[in-house]
DNA sequence: ATAGGGTTAG
């Protein structure tokens, strides 16, 4: 049982600070550097420090109007100029101050080409930081690992990964940060298994250059397993880390909670509280956490969540409350999440799509059409998530022609173009409705652009695990989870320590006989073994969701509302046994199935029987 | 000589 608690002397702790040394004292040699005297003997006159307070100021123009007049500029006011370019995000300013340094000698200096690589990087020009690379003649490990950032920001993984082959063979040194840019460039890398075994060796050069006792290099290398899916390398370097901090603690969580074991990254979080020390855990920890409690539909753990964000003050950071409100939503608390989405004093793209999220999932496809167009209407563009949301609400909702006009309106008026997705829901919304020549029609003018991937990885991982499991046949065992008093019980049909098993079956044989006798006729199709019909009965009557109705009905009080999740679609028979049992035994009951919600009342199911 | 890493929403 994993009740959250914050002990007083978690609260009162106070804040030290640990300081990590190297087990190995072994350094990588300093690269020395020579700088042109005449340069470095530049003084700083009155036009020098005029450019840099005007830097300072964020007066770039004015800066750079001085600059064409000065014939000595000194390192430090380029330093000043190359940062102001990139925060008033001016690449042709930047191109400038470029040129400038380049005629005043200053190009070859490693300190400015690694300002220089950092600026075209955040100006978003990756070949002109490539050039500043190129053009270097003296590579100190700053530069290198200028590049390797920038890189790897863009998602040129396997590029990173060549020059470091290039780099070891001219014999430099890597540094710490070298290995966390080298770390990311895996994970942004096309090839997945190949850089999967690229990251294990890095994670070899880190032992033997004694870099494991550096919090960000093994926080990283936790991340990096952890994004490739690979929970228990991620657990062992977690384990064996010296000393952790609050951002490793929340990649771990993070890692719990993005690979499908949810129930492990709350228990992490209790952990975390109890034993952290100074380790709070902070808005980030907290996104982790509401997306396990949306994921088992743990509605009493989110809400001690949301509390625990109400006391911390974490309650105005954008991504804790849209993730808030999606944990409402999908613990079918529809009302909470709006009431959440009200109370916000501001609003991006991403809370509106997660109100629209959530009504699509209950089947309210109508009013996620209508909040897609207030948002639009108030100003917020809608993203390309925005319109995966709304399409899904109209696949729920059967709203066909509603879904065309969205999708034709994706690129004639908001100029986004369909990925995957975005065609994947129109065949599920035409399918459904029995067009499938239209369906058809949709796949065949399939044009995918491709797009930066990076943000895909952790769809990319969910399809290559899917695609594993169709290799190898493997059927996944339906689950299902209700969580009574804050506890989550997990039923498998083929289980056999299912707690109070006997009462269980007891219960169903007695409702499908209740059944049987107003008309029931127990839907068996879904069994595709050779059984006789009495045999396959039996084993519907076994399926997960009915054990966790059943589990329900005995535990909790009269009148409560069930809460199910299920790991696949819900079956025909379970959804005419869960309607009946709604109005049997007067209750409500919530079950979310893989896709969407079903909310059983009165004998009567949400999704009007279309899922 | 100087400089720069890690965890986050739909």
């Amino acid at each position: 049982m994993w009740v959250l608690h914050i002990p007083q002397s978690v609260q009162q702790a106070s804040f030290r600070t640990q300081f990590y040394q190297p087990t190995c004292t072994w350094r990588p040699p300093v690269c020395s550097l020579t700088i042109n005297p005449s340069l470095s003997a530049a003084k700083d006159n009155n036009n020098n420090q005029l450019i840099q307070s005007l830097c300072r100021q964020g007066k770039l123009k004015h800066a750079l109007e001085i600059l064409s007049e000065e014939p000595n500029p000194t390192q430090q006011t380029f330093e000043l100029l190359i940062h102001s370019c990139a925060r008033h995000n001016s690449l042709s300013d930047g191109l400038n101050v470029h040129g400038h340094l380049v005629d005043s000698g200053f190009d070859q200096d490693p300190f400015l080409a690694t300002k220089l690589i950092n600026m075209y990087s955040e100006l978003d020009s990756i070949d002109n930081a490539r050039k500043v690379f190129e053009e270097t003649r003296k590579r100190t490990i700053y530069v290198w690992n200028a590049l390797f950032r920038a890189l790897t920001m863009v998602g040129h993984g396997e590029e990173v990964l060549h020059l470091y082959s290039e780099m070891n063979l001219i014999e430099v040194p890597s540094d710490r940060f070298t290995y966390t840019y080298l770390l990311k460039a895996c994970v942004a890398s096309e090839s997945l298994v190949l850089s999967l075994l690229k990251g294990k060796e890095i994670h070899a050069h880190i032992l033997r250059h004694g870099y494991e006792a550096y919090i960000h290099v093994m926080t990283t290398l936790l991340d990096m397993y952890a994004r490739f899916g690979c929970v228990s390398y991620a657990t062992c370097v977690f384990d064996k880390m010296p000393v952790r901090n609050l951002v490793s603690w929340s990649a771990m969580i993070a890692c719990y909670a993005k690979n499908g074991m949810p129930v492990k990254a709350l228990e992490l979080l209790r952990k975390m509280m109890l034993e952290g020390h100074d380790s709070f855990p902070n808005s980030v920890t907290m996104v982790s956490v509401l997306q396990a409690c949306a994921a088992l539909a743990a509605l009493e753990q989110g809400k001690l969540i949301h509390g625990y964000i109400l006391r911390r003050g974490l309650d105005s950071i954008l991504p804790v409350i849209s993730s808030l409100l999606t944990m409402y939503g999908r613990c079918g608390e529809l009302a909470l999440g709006q009431q959440v989405f009200d109370q916000m004093e501001r609003r991006d793209v991403v809370s509106w799509n997660s109100l629209i999220s959530n009504y699509g999932m209950h089947g309210f496809g109508k009013r996620a059409i209508q909040i897609f167009e207030e948002m639009t209407y108030q100003g917020v563009s809608p993203s390309n998530v925005s319109f995966i949301s709304v399409l899904g609400a109209c696949s729920h909702a059967g709203l066909v022609e509603e879904g065309k006009a969205l999708f034709e309106s994706m690129v004639r008026k908001y100029r986004i173009y369909p990925s995957v997705e975005h065609y994947a829901c129109m065949v599920d919304l035409l399918g459904r409705a029995n067009r499938l020549d239209e369906a058809v029609k949709v796949i065949e003018d399939m044009r995918i652009e491709p797009g930066p991937e990076k943000l895909k990885m952790w769809d990319e991982v969910k399809r290559v695990k899917q695609l594993l499991e169709a290799r190898g046949l493997q059927k996944i065992p339906g689950c299902s989870s209700i969580e009574v008093r804050r506890k989550i019980y997990s039923f498998v049909s083929v289980d056999e320590f299912i707690p109070q098993i006997e009462q269980l079956h007891a219960l169903l044989v007695k409702l499908s006989t209740e059944m049987k006798e107003q008309g029931y006729v127990p839907n068996t199709k879904v069994v595709l073994y050779d059984l006789d019909e009495e045999e396959k009965e039996r084993i519907v009557l076994g399926h997960s969701e009915k054990l966790a109705v059943a589990f329900g009905l005995i535990n909790t009080a009269k009148g409560e509302t069930i809460r199910i999740t299920k790991n696949l679609r819900l079956c025909e028979d379970c959804h005419s046994v869960t309607k009946f049992v709604s109005k049997f035994a007067n209750r409500e009951i919530l079950v979310r199935d893989v896709n969407r919600f079903h909310h059983f009342r009165a004998g009567i199911c949400s999704c009007g029987d279309y899922w």
